[in-house]
DNA sequence: TACCTTTCATAGTAATCACTACGAAACGAC
DNA sequence: GTCGTTTCGTAGTGATTACTATGAAAGGTA
């Protein structure tokens, strides 16, 4: 996926790049993009200004890789979505994730994506954009899955599937918020079961019935 | 309320303090507490720094002075609760408010309180605690307008009041996002509809009978 | 008028910002 | 070994940060 231009010859590199942009990512997740100087990086990451220059650029594209660390392969979120049994399934997972995400005792607490990029000056506004893109991404794939189910009859026709997915991720913003503000992982997982009452309820066929039946 | 102290002479003020302390909230607003910078608030509000210092003590104390101008009185959102009928209509008048105030033409797009501390280097974490003490009185006022519809009968028993107030204070923090990230007036609109559904049904009476059989 | 008080604009302060010039150091190639 | 290449640490660049020292200006009061 991404091979390195071929390093023939040279000194080697004396830091690990994969852990220093971790450590990168985290400094941004705990203290946002601008509000995180070259200074406070390099300081994490272990690493002088020169290296940091060398190997990702400047702090915008450090940034950006980043990003895409904290929000991994694009296909993953995608592979997710089409395995889960149903849209309502795959959506109550993504709240639950989320709470549990931003209340890890190893990370800082929130949404890199919520926080880092929230506000800024006017020169950081393509960077707020790309931040803006994988949320749109993310809130895409979740109305496609929820249209899935609803062209397959187990939502109602009238459901409005882009307030739906649209609630989902906004809520998972918002859960960020909450979690920085110190609101516990068992009280974020509580608002994500209340939040699911709102979604609609399955149409059934006679199999679900048996099965409800059942249960 | 705010009494100045008495100034019986001297060179008279040059500006309006609070026009000026409007266009610093803006300014805060759109673009965050610490990415917005002295000389950006100096040109907002056409004052020079000196003045802003004399009247305004330093940034914090501004940015806090207009977190007050932006949340406005303390009072105001407890009465508003207080008058709804219901606390699911005080829930839903919260979350419309949010959507609308979000997306005004006249203000910057989002919620001041969600974006402008939603990330800050270490320095900023009074500043931040402050905005989260906001956050956790409207969370425990609308808690509280829960409790008493669960006390009076027309809420389940069995309600997770904490967890429905943090899911509309969290919400209504997700909605910022989306509004910075250019969704609509009349999407948020939707989504808060979409919401809205997870409220519990209202335990009826005989009179709630009797009104919804007439209409 | 002269005096007192307060605010004004000018022009700075030291510190930090993102970023880099430079020469020595550390490798493979030969 | 010597050369070529790449990264290293040191030490800095000019710009911007939040904030202020200073003296003139603008009022009321006498």
């Amino acid at each position: 996926m991404k091979q390195d231009p071929p390093r023939k010859t040279g000194r080697p590199l004396s830091f690990d790049r994969d852990a220093a942009l971790k450590q990168a990512m985290l400094a941004f997740w705990r203290h946002g993009y601008e509000t995180t100087s070259v200074s406070d990086l390099t300081a994490a990451m272990g690493v002088s200004a020169p290296s940091l220059y060398a190997a990702f650029g400047d702090k915008r594209r450090l940034f950006l890789e980043a990003v895409q660390l904290y929000a991994g392969p694009p296909d993953v979120l995608a592979r997710q979505l089409d395995a889960a049994v149903t849209a309502r399934q795959a959506a109550s997972e993504m709240l639950t994730a989320a709470a549990v995400a931003f209340t890890g005792d190893q990370t800082p607490p929130g949404c890199l994506l919520a926080s880092a990029t929230a506000s800024g000056s006017a020169d950081a506004a393509p960077v707020q954009a790309a931040v803006t893109a994988v949320r749109d991404d993310i809130r895409d794939l979740l109305q496609a899955r929820i249209n899935r189910d609803v062209a397959a009859g187990l939502l109602p026709q009238n459901t409005d599937t882009a307030a739906l997915a649209a609630l989902v991720v906004g809520l998972i913003q918002g859960l960020s918020v909450l979690a920085r503000d110190g609101v516990t992982r068992a009280a974020l997982l509580q608002i994500c079961v209340t939040a699911m009452q709102a979604w609609p309820d399955q149409v059934l066929n006679r199999t679900e019935l048996v099965g409800s039946a059942m249960a």
